[in-house]
DNA sequence: TCTCCCGATTAGTTTAGACTAACTCTCGCC
DNA sequence: GGCGAGAGTTAGTCTAAACTAATCGGGAGA
């Protein structure tokens, strides 16, 4: 078997590269991501997108239908989530073995995302022991592509009354993840909803097993994502 | 003391970086670096260095002599220094904390020394114990811009009877590399210099303090830079 | 159905950094 | 002291990726 037609995959460039993590976030949750969109993550002009999708999609990274907005080919997918696996993976590392705090990494582990090596991640995930989810709770991808997809609903739409496990928290800004650190409010915790206030009023919830009680406003409520936690029986721990 | 006239440096591109880095090896032996040593070093043609040239010297980064070479400015040598100080923190980082041998460290460093932000090279210092040499042996500049100037002699051109620490291998070659690595030939090691064949013949040593002989051709020897060792008086280690 | 507005696109420019081709300077040698 | 080889530089082109200005399209409301 000589050579087998390399996949001549001319590096991707660091713009090329969170084209496609942006594109992958947008459009996890609708078809299509707009230009404007990616042009508001990525802080670029509407037109800088345009140019940019005409590229992707000659080289098959994307599928663009005009006017409509963009999504990744199997092709972008596959780029896009070795990229978010990169970031995950820095994230846990520059935590657990750099003394990173949560709200600081975010930032540092975008620049490097773009300059490791395959192998760097490896040995990190190695030194980690394989981990499934970074600090902010987000499932890390495989180095084979494969995602864990979550049925996750936020803490603000939640039933009062149900056992949740919070899964993720959806923001990278540093301020609201200190004060949700501070509140004891971080990927793996349990809280039982005890209610809810109307008109988007905010959501009491009780720590479990502690049975600390906290006041979430509807806005950080939002970004709490859970998963819904069965009724244990007793002395038979759903593991 | 408003505002101070902030130093406005808008921050140095990768390239600008490589050159910099490029041109103070270059002519920390020999006053100044040629356009064309500057272009083998980079891989690039003649004319890209002049270019590049021009805007390093308006921007004061260089001081260029036409026909004759540039030198580093106090602020070029500065940045220069910056980031050597990253790309070799980053070896011993590498090596201690993740596995890397001594061939492979250098050209994931290369990638990461530009991605690295200051804070993660502090970081990585501390948890090493602030080092001062590289793997190498190549000592590591502080975060302040001094750097070790050593008195180093390299083992093709020391007299027979000299005892002597291998302070620094100077090459990236991987494959050279691992065989110093083999032949027990590191930074730190000490010999005594046994003999020289004439007309560039090799130069045999003795390993202190084990006494294993080594004969070295020529080319690797001149790879192997060495400091003097004052004889040791009985009782009196010279720490 | 028509219109208007907003988002998308096209057109054209800019900058960094590479390239090739062509010209110029310097210095060592005869 | 002149000449030529080789190093250095200038001129002009190319690509990626950004920008602004101007134009286009499509869906929501009158």
């Amino acid at each position: 078997m000589h050579a087998m037609l390399r996949d001549a995959t001319p590096p991707l460039t660091r713009s090329v590269e969170d084209y496609l993590k942006t594109i992958y976030h947008l459009s996890s949750q609708g078809g299509f991501a707009s230009t404007r969109d990616i042009a508001g993550v990525l802080r670029v002009a509407p037109p800088s997108v345009s140019g940019m999708v005409k590229r992707l999609s000659e080289t098959g990274l994307i599928e663009h239908v005009p006017y409509r907005g963009v999504q990744l080919t199997a092709q972008g997918r596959r780029a896009a989530l070795k990229m978010i696996r990169r970031h995950r993976i820095l994230e846990v590392y520059l935590t657990q073995h750099l003394g990173y705090d949560w709200g600081g990494v975010h930032a540092e582990a975008e620049q490097l995302e773009h300059a490791v090596s395959d192998d760097l991640i490896e040995r990190m995930a190695s030194a980690l022991g394989q981990p499934q989810y970074d600090p902010h709770g987000d499932p890390i991808p495989t180095a084979g592509g494969e995602i864990e997809e979550a049925e996750l609903v936020s803490l603000a739409d939640a039933a009062p009354g149900a056992k949740l496990e919070l899964r993720q928290v959806a923001t990278q800004d540093a301020a609201r993840l200190r004060y949700f650190a501070e509140q004891g409010l971080t990927p793996g915790v349990l809280v039982t909803v005890t209610e809810r206030q109307p008109f988007n009023g905010p959501t009491t919830i009780s720590l479990v097993p502690s049975g600390d009680p906290r006041v979430v406003g509807r806005e950080l409520a939002q970004l709490l994502l859970c998963r819904a936690v069965p009724v244990e029986q007793h002395g038979h721990p759903s593991r």
